[in-house]
Formats: C-alpha cells, sequence, structure tokens
RNA sequence: AGCGAGGUAGGGUAGCCUGGAGUACCCGUCGGGCUCAUAACCCGAAGACCGGAGGUCCAAAUCCUCCCCUCGCUACCA
C-alpha cells in the first residue's frame, strides 16, 4: 500500500496529512494487526519547477534543497508515529533505474511521439522557461502575481502567452522570447481500451464513486498524448539523444517512486510485490490526485507491458478545510504539521483529524469541533472509562483479579467484527466509530450495573460476588480491546492501555482471543487529557 | 464553460449504491438518574418542509430530469 508521495516544497499541512499519508498509516496499523503481509511505501516527490526554482532562489543545488526538505518533512511524520515500511525519495539511483526502465520500455512499445511547440525562452539566463517560471500581471485580475500556468490571486488557469509584462522568475528581467522547442509526449490515447477496462474491474474494490466516475469521464472524452520531457534541469536527464538538455517530467517519474522506493527498501525484494498477481495494490490519496492514480500512471505500468501491479484499490478522500483557522498556505506559516504539535500530542492529532477524516466530502475543521473531539470523545468517553474501571479494580482487587478474554463477550465480539468489517472495507470513519462505540457499551454498562454499589454487598454474599466478578471481569475485557482498537488511532495511549494487561509488544487481533490479567498494583494514569485554555488560545492564534 | 463529487435538526456528520413511517451519532438546549472515574458517565425530551422545482412508484433523503450553491479536475503545479 502506499500514501501519495508528499511534495516537499513545505512543510505540510494537516488538510495533507489527513488526505493520504495519516489514513494510509491508520489502515497499514490495522494491517499489521491483522497479520497481513503489507507494506506500506510512502517518500518525498523532490523533482519539479517549483524546487529548482527555490533553490536557484537560494544559490543552492536542487538536490542538496530537495535533501534536506525531504528529511524534515520525514522526522515530521515520524513524529506522528508513522510506521512506514521504508519513506523513501523520489531522486535516488533506484527510481531513475525504475524509471528508465518504463521510459525504454514505452519508446520501444511505440508509445512515444515526438512533438514540436511554442516555449518561452530567456536571452538572459539562456534557458527555456517552464509555465511557472515565467511571471507578470494577470489579464483578468491585474495584479501583479500571475504565473505562466495560473494566477495566484484570482486562482484562474492562464497560458503562459496571456501573462501581461512576462518576466523570468529566475532573473526577473522581461528579456523572454517564444521558441519553437521539442518535447516527447506520452501517447496515452493508444491505451485508453485497456485503461478503461482496468478501471471499470478495479473499481468495484472500494473506489469511491467519485474516483471512479470521473476517471471514466476523462477516457470517455478521449486521452491525448502527454508531455514527459521538460526543457530544464532538476530531474532525471532524458535517456535519448537529442535530448541532452531535458529531464524527464515530474509527473512521470513520481508515482513511479513507488516502485523506485520499494526497490530503494529493498533490492531483492520489491519484484515479489510488485510484480506479482497476488499483490493487493491500495493507494491512498487526495481527490486533486486522482487521475494520476487511475489514468496517467497505470497507462506508463501498462503500456511498458513489464508486468507491474495496477491500483487495487483507489481511496480517495475531499478535503479537510478550514474558514477559520489558517492552514498553511506554504512557507510554513499557519497551522500546519509542525505548529500542531506545538499545541497537542500527535496522538490528539491522529485521533481527531480521522474523526473528521473528509471520506465523502469535503469536512470542515473548527476549533470547536477539535476541542469536541478531544475533549468529549478521547477524553470523557474513552479515556475517562478506561480510568474509571482500572480505579475501580484497583481498590476492589480480590473481584477483579483473575484473567480477562475479550473472547467469549457477545457485545465486544460485535463491536470487534463491525470494526474489522469497516476497516476490510476501507470505511475508516466507521472504524473509528466503533471505537466510540466499545467505549460507550462500556460505560451503559457502569452506569446500568453499578459496580461500585455491588461491590459492598459482594463481601457478604457469595451470590452477588459472582455477579460483579463476572462484570468486572467484562469491563476489564472492553478496557483490554479498546487499548487494542485504539492503536491505529493513537498508538501511545494504546501502550499505555495494554501495559495493564501486561502487553508491551505491537498489538495484534489475535491478542483479543488471549487471556490475559491486569496489572491491579499499577495506578491508573488517564491516557488522554482534556485541551484547557493554554491549548485553545494557542490554536487560535492560527485564526 | 465542460466533466466529476457534495448540499441531511442551531453547528458538525452518518444514512443514499441495494426505495419501506425522517432512522442514527457527537456538540448545544431542556428535564431526570448516578457519585466508581479526569466536574466525568447514563436515561429521556424538544429540535429537520433531507438545497429548490418537477417526475417515476402503493411508497423517495434514497431512483430520474432541470435549476441553485460549494469543492475538485480540465493535460506546463504535482
Amino acid at each position: 500500500m502506499t500514501s501519495a508521495l508528499p511534495y516537499v516544497y513545505s512543510v505540510p499541512h494537516l488538510g495533507n496529512f489527513v488526505g493520504s499519508v495519516l489514513p494510509a498509516d491508520v489502515y497499514f496499523k490495522y494491517l499489521k494487526m491483522k497479520g497481513d503481509d503489507a507494506i506500506f511505501i510512502c517518500g518525498s516527490d523532490q523533482h519539479g519547477t517549483p524546487i529548482e526554482l527555490a533553490a536557484i532562489k537560494k544559490g543552492v543545488e536542487p538536490d542538496k534543497l530537495a535533501d534536506e526538505l525531504h528529511a524534515t518533512v520525514k522526522n515530521l511524520f515520524e513524529k506522528y508515529h508513522c510506521t512506514f515500511t521504508h519513506y523513501g525519495k523520489t531522486h535516488t539511483e533506484e527510481n531513475r533505474e525504475v524509471t528508465y526502465g518504463v521510459f525504454n520500455e514505452l519508446y520501444n512499445n511505440g508509445y512515444i511521439l515526438e512533438r514540436e511547440d511554442m516555449q518561452a525562452y530567456c536571452n538572459i539566463d539562456k534557458r527555456f522557461l517552464t509555465d511557472r517560471f515565467i511571471q507578470g500581471t494577470c489579464p483578468y485580475c491585474h495584479k501583479r502575481s500571475a504565473r505562466g500556468d495560473q494566477c495566484d490571486n484570482c486562482g484562474r488557469l492562464l497560458e503562459p502567452t496571456q501573462v501581461i509584462d512576462p518576466f523570468c522568475a529566475i532573473c526577473g528581467k522581461s528579456d523572454i522570447t517564444f521558441k519553437k522547442t521539442k518535447n516527447l509526449a506520452f501517447e496515452l490515447n493508444k491505451l485508453q481500451s485497456e485503461l478503461k477496462e482496468f478501471i471499470k474491474k478495479n473499481g468495484k474494490h472500494n473506489w469511491s464513486k467519485d474516483a471512479v466516475n470521473k476517471s471514466l469521464s476523462m477516457i470517455k472524452e478521449g486521452l491525448k498524448p502527454r508531455d514527459i520531457t521538460r526543457n530544464m534541469k532538476w530531474g532525471f536527464p532524458v535517456p535519448l539523444t537529442g535530448y541532452e538538455n531535458y529531464v524527464i517530467y515530474v509527473w512521470f517519474d513520481a508515482p513511479l517512486g513507488y516502485i523506485g522506493i520499494t526497490k530503494e527498501w529493498n533490492s531483492k525484494r520489491w519484484r515479489d510485490y510488485w510484480q506479482n498477481e497476488h499483490t493487493q495494490l491500495v493507494q491512498f490519496l487526495g481527490k486533486d490526485n486522482t487521475t494520476f492514480h487511475t489514468i496517467f500512471w497505470p497507462a506508463e505500468l501498462i503500456g511498458s507491458r513489464l508486468g507491474f501491479v495496477l491500483p487495487f484499490t483507489i481511496k480517495e478522500s475531499q478535503f479537510l478545510v478550514s474558514k477559520q483557522l489558517k492552514f498553511s498556505k506554504s512557507q510554513g506559516v499557519g497551522l500546519n504539521m509542525r505548529t500542531a504539535l506545538e499545541i497537542l500530542g500527535a496522538d490528539y492529532w491522529r485521533f481527531a483529524l480521522m474523526y473528521m477524516y473528509p471520506e465523502n466530502a469535503d469536512s470542515e475543521f473548527t476549533e470547536h469541533g477539535l476541542e469536541e473531539i478531544v475533549n468529549v470523545i478521547m477524553n470523557d468517553k474513552i479515556g475517562n472509562l478506561a480510568q474509571r474501571v482500572l480505579k475501580l479494580s484497583k481498590s476492589n482487587k480480590f473481584l477483579a483479579e483473575g484473567e480477562v478474554s475479550a473472547k467469549d463477550d457477545a457485545n465486544v465480539k460485535k463491536i470487534v467484527k463491525e470494526y474489522r468489517n469497516a476497516f476490510d472495507k476501507l470505511q475508516l470513519k466507521r472504524a473509528i466509530g466503533t471505537v466510540v462505540k466499545l467505549a460507550d457499551l462500556g460505560n451503559r454498562i457502569m452506569s446500568s450495573k453499578e459496580p461500585w454499589t455491588l461491590v459492598k454487598k459482594a463481601r457478604e454474599d457469595a451470590k452477588v460476588e459472582k455477579q460483579t466478578r463476572k462484570i468486572f471481569s467484562e469491563l476489564l475485557a472492553i478496557t483490554y480491546a479498546l487499548g487494542i482498537l485504539l492503536y491505529p488511532f493513537a498508538p501511545k495511549a494504546s501502550a499505555e492501555l495494554l501495559a495493564y494487561f501486561g502487553i508491551k509488544s505491537e498489538p495484534t487481533l489475535e491478542m483479543l482471543d488471549q487471556k490475559v490479567k491486569p496489572n491491579l498494583e499499577a495506578e491508573p494514569k488517564p491516557i488522554f487529557q482534556k485541551m484547557t485554555g493554554k491549548e485553545i488560545e494557542k490554536l487560535q492564534k492560527y485564526a
């Protein structure tokens, strides 16, 4: 399984995180709990115009800048307890090999076309300028914020020739002329029917309606050849004579990075996953990225005839948006993955973000919404249930000692089944909902059975004692199961809870059937805390 | 503009594929219970013309058509 490769231009914001890496990591943790042979591949997408431009402006080599950014982002994901099998990057020898392999096969198989077009050329820097290297005044809003592809101010799409008073983003001068230049294009149109067949077949495997329909409609409208070379410097050089000054276009090598990164992880085993007909490839990505994964990239794989696996499931997310808070616009300002950790710990963000996961529709991030999830769902319902069960058990050891297991409890079993079912269908919001359901079950038992009353009678009445032991056993089983089910969403809290039951290793679903003994000597500590005025104040700084 | 997806109590969501009394969850509001626990938890109530207008059907939030609003894509951002 993979998560969309973050384009490492700045610190990812919370919307980026919840769109692909986080749900992917959550799902991966579930697969590991289940015991599947799964690997989770992700990494930094390092090529492309924005990074080359930033490197030129900073006066550093693009590979150096890209590696620095890669290190920063990698470190951040670790702080959020993401456990990739490998978090790599696209500018590697391995990815170059994979990219050239696919490129050469497409070329040999007759899917590559040479065509000519007009492109901007800076007479001062003596180089061609891709659209983003052209800046100037927007013909629509007349702000000096237009680029060759789009205006940053009004968001309208532009042609480079439409930009008024264009200047070169590198030297700032206006000495630009348009020259005829050649490029290689990938004839996607030749693979249309194979792509359609692939989407129709695999689209049944839990893809969103949105992903299937927009992919099919794009094919229906007719695919066109798409450029795969760029007249710039940063990237993999095109391995063809006559193209010495060109690099492979980032969209072409970035998704091949999934394979390249796997090869970087393990030079022997990568083929076992990627060239194996039994592999089920599950890919997490945001809605802006869908057709790259359902059309452009599969076309590369199909056209290469190298027997690479195609996406089995496309797990597309919508966007998490915020009207009241600034999600990073770029440049690391606003509420992003870094600044968020200054407010709350990783478990809180993981759980809260998954609780508001924009699974089927855009979802709204609000300060109040976050507060509610942290304070009510995590703290009051889940954390406090564990605390009241463990404390009551500790102060009534004679009723709580002995082995417990979630195996024989019908209510717990039912919820666990629903949890598994939700995950297996990739319904992640439903999955996190079942965790809350389990806590609700515990809280309801507490209220209806009132074990704190029973313990007083249990010492005198053997019948009551037996009854009370059963209730304790059930409550402890629920708490133990909570510790396991919580793992994908809040791994740290899960570990803390499971420690009371003597579990120190990574949890598995099999453990639910094990018999465990609660440690009634240890003083239970709350696994979650509420957000206080201090955290809310910090959050409001981003309003 | 074209294509795709969304619009559900005051707020936030699930339900829609596979039609069956507006069903459910969280917050907020109102009333009650409980005192084990982190002032938490539990029970009950009020609150929705399911974006709008038509249509199909014994029956529509769900299927069809048109319109309005929001988001995404439209091939040189990735």
